[in-house]
DNA sequence: TTGAAAGCGATACCAT
DNA sequence: ATGGTATCGCTTTCAA
């Protein structure tokens, strides 16, 4: 294969530079299963330094049967939704030594059918979904006992683990805010969502707002994106009894919407309140900065790692769905802060 | 190792229910370096279809020597200049049949230090580093046939291959054209580089002023993130002759920036008109939509690749510096577009 | 055209 | 405590 270039070292070479067999080399980088005195500990120690030897993960791999990756799905990597979860993702995976194989499938099904099974391909030790399949029988793709979860939402789809935000407790803390600030007209801007999902977001401000005796207007249902708040704000701006405040389902959303409002010459907060769902980093930089409501990422991506390396296959239908707490971030949009510098 | 469960098939059992050797397997999966005869290849293609075989990808590496994995390196991901990299090269390595294993070393040299052996460890066919190294040793990191690639600026540092947009072209893009719409005043907001990287942005900028014989404000020199960009415009704006334009050097510094003239009630772009650079998504987005001269992400991942594939080790020095030109994206931060709806 | 078999590098059992 | 060695699954040379 290659040529008269020095091979890379194997355990071999530590061995005979050692002086001891090639078992006693894998006990000492393995820390075990056998014990080993610790003066040939020392040889072998310092004959590793000295060929700089780092044994290869393929062999390795072959032997034990475990690759020490994790693949990660994700629908895009340009929205900062998923870009904080594949940093909470890394975060957490380097802390248990493991790496992240990277998929991102650009909510398109052919790729989506070309990059699953080739993490599965790959010899992934566990999966993390952090979207939604166009194709569910994806999901399932590979060896039934590879660990996966369904990082995102806790709906039971794609018969698989899941775990999400309390997205329910999270609308109503937003839309109890805006309340909280006197609105009486707070609209809501939310996307679409399949059939089988529940829009825990639209109805917790649905449940506010009845709650508190406030009407309830047609909610704008466009998209889960920047146009789709943009869209948003046209809609309940469309009749005659317009909103003070909005209660825009993501952060995208909010983004778009805002950019509506300015368009229509309305002051944030002061003529209209906005608070979003999600909380990711940029909403920081907005203008005004957006209060959101934060899904615990961190905490989220820990859970989904250590689902995993639980390697239980419990069938989803008889776990409890796992929900994480979200938190307010208060800042300018809804009228809390002033428009202060940035951090 | 694993207890009653089935085992994985593995390409004996193939070769078994083909009734045919290993070999012939490994010659029809692979399809070479042996002809088979198209009866034989039948059989063998049915019996892997009948027990859903998966070549064992560690195996195959161990054989071979090559994982078919890039490891792509970058210091974060929140920040949106290195998500459309990673977007980028994710699409590149996709139609080259290889992975990436990604690793996020948030420009702590701690975590560079952890992560860049362990993709070596991992045994990555090659890398792409997205950053500039903290420890500048590591760009070395693992064996020197590794082939690596610098993607992001084309200086010659670290001693490997460098590849970047042409920033020179882009900042003169962005200054002439603010001088085009009549701007006398153009200030510079930019952040600190290393001694031994030549600032293209703010020469060009400066370049295209004095060709102009426009006068040259001292420019702001802070940080590559908005808060820079806030301080930048406090900078500017601090004395008695303040600029009608800004060219900020990054998409970053152009929205802390934006946050600032707000604040200080400026109208952008008719009191303040601003361009910067990058061209990330989100500048789509911002308020207002932002003017700025975009790098070519795809072109750059791609040629990294080829790069990185032809596994050339030719000496940095001796190779000439690979710029790609950027381009300029027209949006109302320069005053070009009204203030329009969202694609 | 096909088969047998020698490794790739590491692990861990069975001896000693 | 340490050594010898079968084995993981695949690739590919050498023989047939």
């Amino acid at each position: 294969m290659s040529s008269a270039e020095s091979r890379p070292t194997t355990r071999a070479d530590v061995a005979r530079l050692a002086g001891v067999s090639t078992a006693v080399v894998s006990y000492v980088v393995n820390d075990g299963p056998r014990p080993v005195a610790s003066a040939t500990r020392r040889k072998v120690l310092d004959a590793i330094r000295e060929l700089d030897y780092h044994p290869n993960p393929s062999a390795r791999a072959l032997k034990t049967g475990s690759t020490g990756l994790i693949g990660v799905v994700v629908p895009e990597i340009l929205n900062s939704y998923f870009s904080e979860f594949v940093d909470a993702i890394d975060v957490a995976a380097r802390s248990q030594r493991k790496s992240i194989l990277l998929s991102i499938t650009h909510e398109d099904s052919g790729t989506e059918a070309e990059v699953i099974p080739n993490l599965v391909r790959r010899g992934v030790d566990s999966l993390i979904f952090n979207c939604r399949l166009v194709n569910a029988e994806l999901y399932q793709a590979g060896d039934a006992r590879t660990p996966r979860v369904l990082l995102d939402r806790a709906d039971l789809v794609g018969g698989i683990p899941a775990l999400g935000a309390d997205l329910g407790q999270g609308a109503r803390l937003a839309t109890e805010h805006l309340a909280g600030h006197g609105h009486t007209r707070i609209g809501y801007i939310g996307g679409p969502l399949p059939a089988d999902r529940q829009d825990y977001r639209r109805q917790s401000w649905h449940d506010v707002l009845t709650e508190r005796g406030l009407p309830v207007p047609a909610p704008a249902i466009t998209a889960w994106r920047p146009t789709g708040g943009f869209e948003g704000v046209r809609e309940l701006f469309a009749g005659p009894e317009t909103p003070t405040a909005i209660f825009a389902a993501s952060d995208q959303i909010a983004i778009g919407a805002m950019h509506a409002l300015h368009q229509l010459g309305l002051r944030i907060p002061d003529d209209v309140a906005v608070v979003s769902l999600d909380g990711t980093a940029e909403t920081a930089y907005s203008w005004p900065p957006l209060t959101t409501v934060r899904q615990p990422f961190e905490a989220m991506a820990e859970a989904a790692l250590a689902e995993l390396a639980s390697g239980s296959v419990t069938a989803p239908t008889e776990r409890e769905r796992v929900l994480f707490p979200m938190t307010l971030l208060l800042r300018a949009s809804c009228g809390c802060r002033e428009q202060e510098g940035l951090g």
